[in-house]
This record gives C-alpha cells, sequence and structure tokens, in this order.
DNA sequence: GTATATTTCAAACGTTCGTTTCAAATAACT
DNA sequence: AGTTATTTGAAACGAACGTTTGAAATATAC
C-alpha cells in the first residue's frame, strides 16, 4: 500500500458510491433494462461482483439509486409547503406559491453540486413512464404522502375546482413537470425549433409555473353527465 | 390443406400482424429492452424466426409498431387541422378547437377497433421518454411535420404568446398530453385517489383540452432579462 | 503481531438473448 | 401437371446477461 499514490488509495465506502453514480447516469442514458452491470463496474471502476456484493442484485440498484434522491428531493417538497403554510399564518397559499415550492425544489437539487441531480432529474423523468412494477411501487412508496400533501394545499387554492377534477388537472400536472424534467427535448427533436434558455432553471421555472397555474385554475366546465347534450347543442 | 379445418387456415399476410400486434401489447406492458422476440413470438403463436423473416431485425419491428399506428395518427392530426381552417374561411381558430383535434384524433384511434389504439396509446405514451437513440429518431420523423404545423395554427391562436414562450408551452402540453396518455395512472399509484372516468374518452378530452387551453393562454410574465429584478421587488 | 471481519478480484456458472441456418411445407405461376 | 418462389419450422450459433464462487487482499480488532 505504501507504493500506491495517494491519490490511487480508495475511500473504503467510494464502491457503493462510484456504483451509484455510475447507474444513474447509465440508467439515464439507456433505462434500467438496456443497462448492463458490466457496463455500470466499468464505468466506475470496480469489480463486476461490487454490486450483487454491495447491493445485493441489479433490482435493488434500482431501488438505491432511485431511493437516494427521491427521498431528500420529496421530503424537501414537504418541508418547504409545510413551512410555507406556517409563515403564511392561515392566509390561504397561492397557486403559484404552491407551485413555486414543487417545482423548485427539483431544480435546487439540480443546482447543488453535493446533490448533483441535473442527471437524476433526466432519469426521474423516465421512471415515471417505466413500465415494470418495481419502478412503479418504488415511485409509489415515495410519492403517495407528499401528492396527498400537495392536493389537500391545491385544495385549497383552489376552492372553486372539485376534487375530482383537481385529481385530473394534478395528473396533467406531473406530466407536464416530469416531461420537462426528462429533458427529453422533444419539441427539440420534433420541430425545427430550440428550447431557447433550457438551462436557466429559474426561467424554466417561471414558464412552467405559469403555464401549471393557469391550467390549474382554469375554469370548469359543465358536469359530465350533461357532456353530451351539451356536445349538441354546439 | 384439404384436411385443415377453415379456421386453422392462416392467411398468408397473418403472420405479419401477429407480431405486430403481439410486439405492440408486450412492448406496451414490459418495454421494448425488456421484451424478447421468444415472448413475441410465443404470444403471436410463430414461429422464432418469423421475426426476422419478415422484419430483418428486432430494430425494424420496433419501428414497424411505432410507424404503422403513428403515421396514419399524424396525418389525421394534420388533414383534420386542415380541414378546420378551410372550414373557418379565414376566421382564427380558437385554441380549444386546435386542442380539440389534437387530443381527439388520438382518441379516434382509440375508439375505432379497427385500429385497436387503446394499447398503442399507452406504448406511445411511454415512447416519448424512451432513451434510445433510435425511438427518438423514429418520433422525430413522424412528429416533425405535424407539429411545425401545429405551431403555425396555435400562434395564429395566441398572437400574444412569443415564439420561444410557445415552444416551452407546446413542450409542457406534449408532456401533460402523453402522460395522459401513456395512461400510466400515476396519481393513482401516487396518491389514494382514483382518477374518476378514465375510460370515458370525450370526458378526458374535455378536462384535458380545458387544462391545456388555460395553460397556452396564461398571461406572459415580464422578459427572462429583467426577471431577478421582479423576484427581488416582491 | 496475530486473528477476525470486510472487501476486492478473476473466473466461471447456467440462462437467455438476437440471429442464422437449412430443410420441409406451402403458395404462386406456367 | 410440374417448377419456382415464398413462407414456416426445429435446431443451433456465438454473445451477453445476472449471479455465484472461493481465494487473495485489505481493513479492523484484540
Amino acid at each position: 500500500m505504501a507504493s500506491l499514490h495517494p491519490s490511487e488509495t480508495v475511500n473504503p465506502q467510494d464502491t457503493k458510491l462510484r456504483i451509484l453514480e455510475a447507474a444513474e447516469r447509465l440508467f439515464m442514458e439507456r433505462g434500467f433494462a438496456a443497462t448492463s452491470l458490466r457496463e455500470i463496474t466499468a464505468t466506475a471502476r470496480v469489480n463486476l461482483a461490487a454490486v450483487n456484493y454491495h447491493f445485493g442484485s441489479k433490482e435493488a440498484l434500482i431501488d438505491a439509486v432511485l431511493t437516494r434522491r427521491l427521498q431528500p428531493l420529496n421530503q424537501l417538497r414537504l418541508d418547504e409547503l409545510n413551512a410555507l403554510e406556517a409563515a403564511s399564518r392561515g392566509h390561504p397559499l397561492s397557486v403559484e406559491a404552491i407551485l413555486n415550492v414543487y417545482v423548485g425544489a427539483a431544480f435546487k437539487l439540480d443546482d447543488n453540486p453535493r446533490a448533483g441531480g441535473s442527471v437524476f432529474l433526466r432519469l426521474l423523468g423516465r421512471a415515471y413512464t417505466e413500465p415494470t412494477e418495481q419502478v412503479r411501487q418504488i415511485l409509489q412508496r415515495q410519492y403517495t404522502a407528499m401528492a396527498d400533501r400537495y392536493k389537500q394545499a391545491l385544495t385549497a387554492a383552489l376552492p372553486h375546482v372539485p376534487g375530482d377534477e383537481l385529481v385530473w388537472r394534478m395528473q396533467f400536472m406531473f406530466g407536464a413537470i416530469s416531461y420537462t424534467m426528462a429533458g427529453t427535448d422533444v419539441m427539440q427533436l420534433i420541430a425545427t425549433c430550440e428550447l431557447a434558455g433550457s438551462n436557466d432553471h429559474a426561467a424554466v421555472t417561471r414558464r412552467l409555473v405559469a403555464f401549471l397555474a393557469a391550467g390549474l385554475q382554469a375554469p370548469v366546465g359543465v358536469p359530465v353527465s350533461q357532456s353530451r347534450k351539451t356536445q349538441r347543442a354546439k
């Protein structure tokens, strides 16, 4: 060991971390199923068997990669919403304020180099549409409490929107957000135009929040049961 | 052949179709990478080698599965928008009318048993966030002209929204739509609530269009360059 | 310093993957 | 009819997969 250069000495915990970060990036670039443990361990410059030694299986590694950042992220979203409500002292929060907390928390993860979230956010955006039961369950576990809490806050902020309508609008909201997070840049691929300033998180947040706030606050139409009549009346 | 029961006789083209439909469903349920040709051919009750014989490779099969329904879908979206503009005789279209055509086309695919789109729409919603370069290119090829055309129509319907802002809002729009199409039912998984009437396409369309129309028409904020001042002013 | 526990490593395990082969069966054509 | 082209079938190909193994190396404890 004395013959090794200091930069080559390895922190005991380093292997686990290096695997997590290599896996995070490769999962984002190629998806869970298409990324092999051999690619991951080669990227992390650790032995192939290290994954099964430290995590147990590939499934458990996927779980660890997702939970590591998702748990703090959603905890931050809960904490900041609670803090905001506490600070408002009874005054109902605006939709924009709620959305700013939710979206802003993700970009805080992104800005913090320690959290290294830029890669993770793209991974997360894609994980939402992952077909495997395992990933669905991980997301469910991590989102249930947080989504319920935000539904409650949004209900207070949108008294004119019925409950079932709000659930749908939150569905649309999550879609727009995770799609944006995924950064698939589909418009860039789809149309002959570019997304201006996609690296300016504050600007993206402002645009996204304005869009979502308007959508959530949209006038509520006629009840579903009367829809056919309404359509024919046109 | 004469000894075979008529129901057992096989249409020459039948093998290709059976493969396409089995692949469509399995790709939707498990994703592209995680679905093997052996599962597909077993489900379609055809020989394993039939995929490579009729399509050439798994990649080519993925392409065929996506293009088969996406091409007609986006063509329908183009045709119906053109028809609507022609019928309006110079009057600018409303945002709602444009969105109804776009979203409605997808659900027409779903309603038509011949088109059998219910499975495909979920697959398509997931394909949007697919990491592989191949799938990205297929989507780009199929979406470019259509997205450009809708951007043009929305520009006319939203004169107060600058071009770069509109591109972002279309990005949010595509996110909400494809997320809804994917039918991941993330809110169902995430929160302790259900999406009421998710099978009522007319009702979903109405909710989605109302949300998106409001989002697209949201007031345009201050220019990005002045954002910091505005934020501090609060 | 010796003993114990933890971590790394190269090699191999059995499976499954996409693809190919080539003969048999079926369809199409003259 | 007989001949040709197309399609199906069973079997096998090499490659890559996740995982396991057991010995070597390292860290920790006494």
